[in-house]
DNA sequence: TTGATCATGTTATATCATCACGAGTCAAGA
DNA sequence: TCTTGACTCGTGATGATATAACATGATCAA
C-alpha cells in the first residue's frame, strides 16, 4: 500500500498529532466520555499514521502493544472515536482516519486521491446547504451525511498529465 | 427486514420496471455492452425488488432460477450494471439499487430513512457544484462522489413526532 | 475457422464486522 | 463497608461482504 497522508501538502506534523490529541482528552473529559487507554491509544496510532486505516490494522496495531487480539477490540475502540466526533468513518475505503478538527461540529467532506490514496478532509458547509434543500425538496430530513469524492490530487493529476 | 421502496411516495411502478428496463436496453445496445442474461435478469431482479439489495440475496435470487450458485456470479452481474449506469451502490447499505434514470448522466444523491430503510435517488446537481468547488480549493479534482444522507422521509419523521 | 476477447462458472480465500458471554473496574448510595 | 448497576475489555465463535485464480464455453471479426 502507498503512503496516505491526510492531506495533500506538506504541514506541521506536530500539530495534527499532539495538538489534536490534546483537545481530544479536554473534549472527553467535558463529556463525561472515558478516553481509556486502548482509546486514546487508537487515536494515537491514526494521527501517527496519518492516514485511513482498516480495523484489522488497527487491531494488529493495538494487539502487538498488548491489548486485546480479537476484532471486537479494534472495532470498539474505532466506535467510541467515531462516535465522539474523533475521528470517521471513510466508507469508500473501510476505513478509518482521525479527525483533523475535534470538537468544530462538523460532518466532513473527504477528498481521496485514486493514485497515491491520500484522504483530505475538506470543509463541507456549502455541501451540506445544497445537500440539505435536495433533500428537503424530496421530503427528507437529513440527520447524517457520507460525502466522499473520488478523484486525483493536484500533485497526482500533473503527474498523470506529465505521463501521457 | 423491513419494506424498503425506492422512494418515499406512491408511484407508477410499472414505470420503474418496464420503461428503465427498455431504457437499459437500448443503452446497452448503443454502447455495444452485451446485456447478457445474467445481466437482464439481475436488473429486473433490481427492479422488481424495488429497494437496495445486497449481493448475497441478489446471488441467491439468481441462483434459484438456474444460474451460477457463487459469489462472483452476482458481484459480476451488479458491477457491470454499475459501471454501465443501470444500477448504482449504496455504500452505506452495503447494498445495490438500480438506477431510476438510466442514460441521463448522474452521480446520484441517496436519501436512506432509517426508519422504514427507504432509499430514495434525488437529483444531486447542485450538491455536485458544491461538493466541486469545495474540492477545488483544497487542490483536488472530483472523478466520482458518494454522497449518502441518512435521515428520516416525511412519514416516518411524522410518525415518530406522533409517537413521543 | 481460427484466434482474440469476453462471459460464466467453479473452488478457495480474503476481508470486514458483529454476537454472546464472563471477568474486572468504578462510582453512587444504602 | 458492601452492594448494585453501568460500563469496559477481553475472549471464542460466527456472520457478512468481497475478491483471487483458474477452466470452460460463447461471440465475433478477420
Amino acid at each position: 500500500m502507498m503512503q496516505s497522508p491526510l492531506a495533500f501538502e506538506e504541514h506541521d506534523h506536530h500539530h495534527c498529532a499532539g495538538d489534536v490529541l490534546e483537545r481530544a482528552e479536554a473534549l472527553a473529559a467535558e463529556r463525561g466520555a472515558r478516553l481509556t487507554p486502548v482509546r486514546r491509544r487508537a487515536l494515537e496510532i491514526l494521527l501517527e499514521a496519518h492516514r485511513a486505516m482498516g480495523a484489522y490494522e488497527m487491531l494488529d496495531r493495538l494487539a502487538a502493544e498488548g491489548f486485546g487480539k480479537q476484532p471486537p477490540v479494534a472495532y470498539r475502540a474505532l466506535e467510541f472515536l467515531v462516535e465522539h466526533g474523533l475521528a470517521h468513518r471513510v466508507r469508500r475505503l473501510n476505513a478509518f482516519a482521525a479527525c483533523m478538527h475535534p470538537g468544530e461540529a462538523h460532518s466532513p467532506l473527504f477528498l481521496i486521491c485514486r493514485a497515491c490514496n491520500a484522504v483530505a478532509e475538506a470543509p463541507a458547509a456549502p455541501v451540506h446547504a445544497a445537500l440539505g434543500a435536495a433533500a428537503g425538496a424530496a421530503g427528507f430530513t437529513v440527520e447524517r451525511a457520507t460525502l466522499e469524492a473520488l478523484g486525483l490530487c493536484d500533485g497526482c493529476r500533473a503527474a498523470e498529465a506529465a505521463q501521457e
